[in-house]
DNA sequence: CCATCCATGTAAGGAGTTACATGATTGG
DNA sequence: CCAATCATGTAACTCCTTACATGGATGG
């Protein structure tokens, strides 16, 4: 029931590119994947025990410093016919998204309403501020043409999340713009 | 724990433009709603109890022909107080959102894969669809310019979703256009 | 008459968040 | 030395989905 596990898939594909330890994954669930897809450590942990006792990893000890144990886990052949399975199924569900202040707006009830200035000045400068970030990274992440072709998925949902936020920037800047002047 | 519960505020939000039945509230939420928003049924009924209990809601009985009873939700005006504090707070928090298909490509590490041409093909005829379909709702909703001011909230949202959509399709195409020719 | 929709609920379980807990390493 | 980061886990709780369950109304 509820939703089918899809976690387990992207972290399978993120030990496909190359061994990581818990810590390491769920780096990434803040940084390159976060833009699509979030999880938190406590989620991250009891998963890979369950893929690890599904046969799909396995993990091996590695020693930092004096004596913090790593756990750096390994994808096993099971686990890369699992991955590409995931990728090559079609999806054609349009994984659903929520935004909560798009529906404030929507309870708005005229565009005569004395609080929207405000509403989307606000969020104007949040997704500017996200967009910045993001030309930043993208330069900085791929200066050349040949880095988008070696980590080229890496670089396909950079620029995607780029061009989405760019399009909301965009309609937050047209929609106060066709707001009537007070 | 866990979030906080957003699907209380967007209930009320309905429920503070016309009294709803729980099945109305339904429904909104896999159509109008349903692009920034998503709940079931079975996650409806009982919120709405908690609001009732809560003294932000009441309910009215109607019946429906012969003996078919509907519960008819009314906003109080504690209730309504409870919306505007919700649309009037700041959103500093962007909803993060989650997108299984861009996932995939991140995963796909080279742009000569055998697998993109297809996969591609497949996101862009069902974005390409759900554009259409918006298109259409937004002329047979919003035919007028008047239309679109009596229902701001709701040209907004739709226009919003369109846009996105646009954005989507574009995206795909041009990133199929971009694949090396076989 | 019968399929589709209207209408309302509960149960079970997985997904996801926040908090609790602990300890080592590194760099300034 | 001390703050930030590395590193791993569990507990509690809420959110959300799927399934179970029931019955009336409507239109062709």
């Amino acid at each position: 029931m509820a939703q089918k596990n899809k976690l387990q898939f992207i972290i399978l594909g993120l030990l496909n590119q190359q061994p990581l330890t818990g810590y390491d994954l769920t780096k990434a669930f803040d940084s390159e994947i976060g833009e699509f897809w979030q999880a938190q450590h406590s989620q991250i942990y009891p998963q890979l025990k369950r893929l690890e006792s599904q046969g799909y990893i396995t993990h091996e000890i590695t020693i930092s410093g004096e004596k913090l144990e790593k756990k750096l886990y390994h994808i096993t052949p099971t686990g890369q016919a699992l991955v590409r399975d995931w990728i090559t199924t079609g999806t054609p569900e349009l994984t659903a998204s929520k935004d909560e202040f798009i529906l404030k707006l929507y309870f708005v009830q005229t565009n005569q309403d004395p609080r929207l200035p405000e509403m989307l000045t606000e969020q104007l400068q949040l997704h500017t501020e996200k967009l910045a970030h993001l030309k930043m990274r993208l330069k900085t992440v791929f200066p050349t043409v040949t880095a988008q072709k070696v980590h080229y998925g890496h670089y396909l949902i950079l620029q995607h999340a780029l061009g989405r936020e760019q399009y909301y920037v965009e309609w937050l800047q047209q929609t106060l713009a066709a707001l009537p002047t007070v």
